[in-house]
DNA sequence: TATGAATGAGCGTTCATTCAT
DNA sequence: CATGAATGAACGCTCATTCAT
């Protein structure tokens, strides 16, 4: 019976991820309009699976965004890890953060969603929490090398990388972090 | 036969008008995603009511659309008719303009659309060329008096404009505002 | 007074003229299933003005079908008075006749309705009356003659015409013809 | 597994059934411009599972319509099998093949649809193929025989089928027949 | 009479969700 | 736990018919 359980548990998460995995690049290829039916045939499970992991359309959504903003997350610990230990400069860092998540976005509507969702409820889980706390070392390290805006807040760039133009081309991108820079660094 | 033609016309006008409140308001509240059957519901019509005056769902999504855009272009032609008439300073119109546009689409997701669609279709209708040029009139003069960025475009202001916070709160979007502007002047 | 009444019922017999002629050809070209719209489109006048002359679709559709009708019955009234002045044989116009009707109907969706109520309800029009009149002279002058089927009767032609296939292309509607015949001539 | 999906497979099959069934009764009475929603009640399922079962309405329309053309399919191949054996003479058979579709289409507006669609897309099913073949076969035998019409072919049948008086009195029919049959035969 | 805007039941179809197996 | 057939409300849209003017 231990074995069975255990057999069970195994095979659940295994559907977790396969579940997950079709919802990403489903998402990311044609916008959460994507239906359950199809993100559970490319799972290659039945939709009844679909609801056994998430009980709503929105929950299994809002899992695909979560990941990606796992990924966000990593990327700004990185920067800050990069900084820290002097192997970069903050506010380079941190533009270089900004179009990371601009040229992620453009190609991935899951990551817009996560880019949107960043500041909406605060610290809602333990990844956002040390992306948070990266990016506000960030921000303070710059800040007190006078490279960064005096008075640049954490949330600022949740404002800004939530409003950045995802579903425009590379030149257009281009010429919005071009507008937006003089904002972030010193006057 | 002209008296009651006028006068179903101008039935017909009272509906048109009810036709777009109606949908302006549940487009605002809730997004283009709201059903023609409640449109129709709120504007107290039959829903062939709606086709009649609007061939597609998208017609009269359009057609809000294109009354808010209505409403900015007029307001960008009032500020470059201050300028040009030096009641007013290019650089503080120009701001005033996109605060005007972002605080009316934080209550109206019509707005919203209408600014976002604005770059899309270049001069697509004689009221969106009207504000095209009063902007780029705005801009030059800007320019001309050094108090603006050496190389801004229309097409900034459209980006600007299209990816402004416009579901947050004030507080939030004076900040981004705040952020934004120094993009704008010169450094 | 008079004259406004006199004026006031020419327009309206016009009126109807213009709405069989556009109903006609519509019903022609595409079937019955054209809008009541559209009919009132083509023939210049408001919908009203249909449902003033033809109480419902059916109606408008039964009239063009009844106009098409009396085409036929002229055309068999014809071929009688040439058989019954020793102009021509009877069997050959009968024959003929077949032939003028399968042909009206593939090019005429309406004649094609027309023929297939022939039958339907007997004499239902002077119209119609004067059709079988002719028809019954024609058919008693073939078997008179020994030249049509000894028992054949009007109802026997209703039959065939209603059945003809008016949908095929012309070899296809020869062979019926030459499939048919051998039932209509003495065997 | 196995068992869970047979079980549920049957109770598909079922309702497979039924909608087919419920189909059938309402297209012969009342053509195939039943709703699908009718077809759903008589069916006693929702909507839904008439389209998990027929992703359009034109499909199951053609579902019935082959079904019923299956049933013709089998009555000229076992006509055939009876002349080949020597049991049956082949104008006979015919006649009675004739017949027969005659008197299932006159209950039945899909077996008319059935008998109507016969020649229009040779051979586009295993099962038209097979009857065709076996429509063949009678033909030259009856040819061969010298009691069929000489040049008589297969498509001359598909076109008395296909324009029989499916929706008169027996009376009328049996008439149709007679009229018929000596285009059938040798002279 | 003529007008044509308004009506609203009805259409074919979709899809998030449930639940018997 | 997994299955996937069944559900049914909802969608955008059509069109024969009505009726105030």
């Amino acid at each position: 019976m231990g074995e069975q359980a255990r057999a069970r548990r195994s095979d659940a998460v295994r559907n977790r991820g396969r579940i997950l995995t079709a919802a990403r690049h489903l998402v990311t290829e044609r916008g959460p309009q994507v239906s359950m039916s199809e993100i559970a045939g490319h799972a290659g499970v039945a939709v009844g699976t679909l609801y056994q992991h998430f009980p709503t359309k929105a929950d299994l959504v809002s899992a695909v965004v979560a990941e990606q903003a796992g990924e966000l997350v990593d990327a700004v610990v990185q920067a800050w890890e990069r900084v820290r230990d002097d192997h970069a400069e903050p506010a380079a860092e941190l533009l270089a953060f900004v179009e990371r998540v601009l040229e992620a976005a453009a190609v991935d509507r899951a990551v817009k969603a996560a880019a949107r969702s960043l500041g909406a409820e605060p610290e809602f889980s333990d990844a956002e929490a040390r992306g948070a706390a990266a990016l506000g070392h960030l921000i303070d390290a710059g800040r007190a090398a006078g490279t960064l805006r005096h008075d640049l807040a954490v949330s600022d760039l949740y404002l800004l990388v939530a409003t950045c133009p995802t579903d425009q081309p590379p030149e257009v991108r281009r010429r919005w972090l071009t507008l937006v820079r003089p904002g972030l660094l010193r006057q």
